[in-house]
DNA sequence: ATTGTGGCCTGCCCGC
DNA sequence: TGCGGGCAGGCCACAA
């Protein structure tokens, strides 16, 4: 489940080449590219070009060649390699060995470094210049008044909301999760039905719970995290979990303290 | 505008 | 020992 703290540090990782010249670029199949995308495309976007910036908007990683701009999605198993050395060694719901069939994307440098995307169910893409606008602030970088405009203005549960990548960017179902715990919402909760004092809770717990799991570890590294599954407690007041679909997706939460 | 369902694909774990 | 089924969750297409 690579969410916004795992791409974050698949960009550090890919700041590594920025400058290098690239001298190839292959994918596995044509299945990895997104609709709209052709590898001839890709090939002549890149070859001989200097990879320039790279940047991250929520679970997007950006890699800017020349004018051209390719956008990497990770899906739920995809890691990053820099010169042959993977970015995250653990990964939840898939193996972690590294397996030459699941490298799904490389870039070449004429170095001999590479840049490689290894993803063993390839749920992952690249697509040439992804319209950036289709995704909502990052969650980092979120305000408590945008925050409280996205929650006024939508009709949706809490959990969708957080969800929605056109809302606000970044945040998958773990670390969801993990956010509604530490607010003391439940994932059901009509956003609109927020008051101001739990809006500021929420917007804070959303910065504050994602630096809190970099720090220790990742996205899988939650205090509810070791308790999701069945006869789970939660960690704050031994109560036994709930366990429903909100939005499509399993969720976990304490039915004591989520209101 | 929002929800639900199914599909993509692989690995892991469980029960038989 | 091995096989089948269920499940994990990111994201999209589609239907309602």
């Amino acid at each position: 489940m690579p969410e916004l703290i795992e791409v974050e540090l698949y960009r550090k990782a890919a700041t590594r080449t920025i400058g290098r010249t690239i001298s190839a670029v292959s994918i596995s199949s044509n299945k990895y590219l997104r609709e709209g995308t052709s590898s001839a495309d890709l090939r002549s976007v890149v070859s001989g070009s200097q990879l320039g910036n790279v940047r991250r908007i929520g679970k997007l990683l950006l890699l800017e060649v020349g004018t051209a701009v390719i956008g990497v999605r990770f899906g739920m198993t995809g890691r990053l390699i820099v010169d042959g050395e993977v970015t995250i060694n653990e990964l939840l719901y898939t193996t972690n060995e590294v397996q030459e069939r699941h490298i799904r994307f490389s870039v070449e440098f004429d170095d001999g470094g590479t840049l490689a995307v290894i993803d063993p169910r390839g749920f992952g893409n690249v697509e040439l210049n992804p319209d950036e606008s289709l995704l909502g602030p990052d969650a980092l970088g979120i305000s408590e008044g945008g925050f409280r405009e996205i929650c006024h203005n939508s009709k949706s549960t809490l959990k969708a909301l957080l969800l929605d990548q056109r809302k606000i960017s970044g945040i998958g179902n773990l670390l969801c999760d993990e956010i509604l715990w530490r607010s003391g919402i439940a994932p059901s909760r009509i956003s609109r039905s927020l008051n101001t004092k739990e809006i500021k809770r929420v917007a804070s717990e959303v910065k504050g719970t994602i630096k809190d799991l970099a720090k220790r570890g990742g996205s899988h590294m939650g205090k509810l995290q070791s308790e999701r599954h069945e006869n789970g407690v939660c960690p704050l007041d031994g109560f036994p979990l709930s366990r429903s679909t909100v939005a499509g997706r399993t969720s976990w939460w304490c039915p004591e303290h989520q209101l």
